[in-house]
DNA sequence: TGTTTCTCCTACTAATCTTATAGGATTTAT
DNA sequence: ATAAATCCTATAAGATTAGTAGGAGAAACA
């Protein structure tokens, strides 16, 4: 399971990505509207911004907006932020690679190869995938209900 | 990340499968065999015997065996044991499924939507393969290894 | 210049989970 | 009987999670 601060960092993130890229997102804003109890909203943004996705302005008015484009936000670069690898064997991860301490045969191990394989599958889903992503789904199911639930609205008027 | 629970019960579960099924298996023979405490292999044991993988026999010269063949014991089944929802999300969990607290429109949720694809891809394969799998692909790694180490051995002598 | 309103930073805490260990009760073969 | 095994529950140390607390610092603005 993701833990809270990774459910809460991409939230966030697609809030920010929604408003305008150049009015500082407080905040408060993000806590009232994500149900993110602030000051623990306030630590993530931090990881966020240090992590170089987001960038802030100080003082009155500030706030946060995203430093690069929701397009190269990738969900598996905010989930590696908070929860770590997102392989499930440490000798399957590309970005956080350990051996297993008695592993004999790395070559050999079957559970390897297996989690080799899971790893690869959610891997590429969650690097591929970006904020972007999510708005673009969000929108695509909304419209295809409102789609289904008008009478035959197939072919618009010319 | 698994558990050591998770990772340790695997392990055990195919040392297991590789010895004769009716003979009992030692506790202290898998935990020296695959270097896990002794004390705690106790408890993943019996965990897995209460969910009805392992059959047990007390007294001396008891021990484990598998319950069922291990052709039925899916991966995905063992690592719900001991690490709960395969899902990254609860609202995408086939097992255990719940909404998420202020998931205003669960229908419309771009992460949802994300991470329901992420629990397909690695549910699909950690319910299809099984603890067979892991002993089909540790036999043809080796093989592999050893073909490779011959002088072309392709085609064996008539 | 002073006040307000934001982010920034560190430290702390309560609760839960993980990774075991301890100690014995129970069962069975010999 | 005794030895050797599982069975069962309780305990405990350490790590992680999910926050909270309290202010320092920066900028707008009156």
């Amino acid at each position: 399971m993701l833990s809270k601060k990774a459910k809460y960092g991409l939230k966030a993130l697609e809030y920010i990505a929604k408003q305008d890229p150049k009015t500082p997102v407080h905040t408060s804003a993000i806590s009232l509207a994500e149900s993110i109890p602030r000051k623990f909203l306030e630590t993530i943004l931090l990881d966020l911004k240090h992590d170089g996705i987001l960038k802030s302005k100080q003082g009155k008015n500030g706030g946060y907006n995203l430093l690069i484009p929701p397009s190269e936000v990738t969900i598996g670069r905010v989930v590696r932020l908070f929860d770590g690898p997102i392989a499930l064997l440490p000798c399957v991860s590309s970005n956080y690679y350990e051996p297993c301490e008695d592993c004999e045969n790395e070559a050999f191990c079957g559970l390897k190869n297996i989690f080799s394989e899971v790893r690869e599958a959610t891997g590429s889903i969650l690097d591929k995938l970006s904020l972007n992503d999510i708005l673009i789904r969000e929108r695509a199911l909304k419209k295809k209900t409102s789609n289904s639930t008008k009478a035959k609205p197939r072919s618009p008027k010319k």
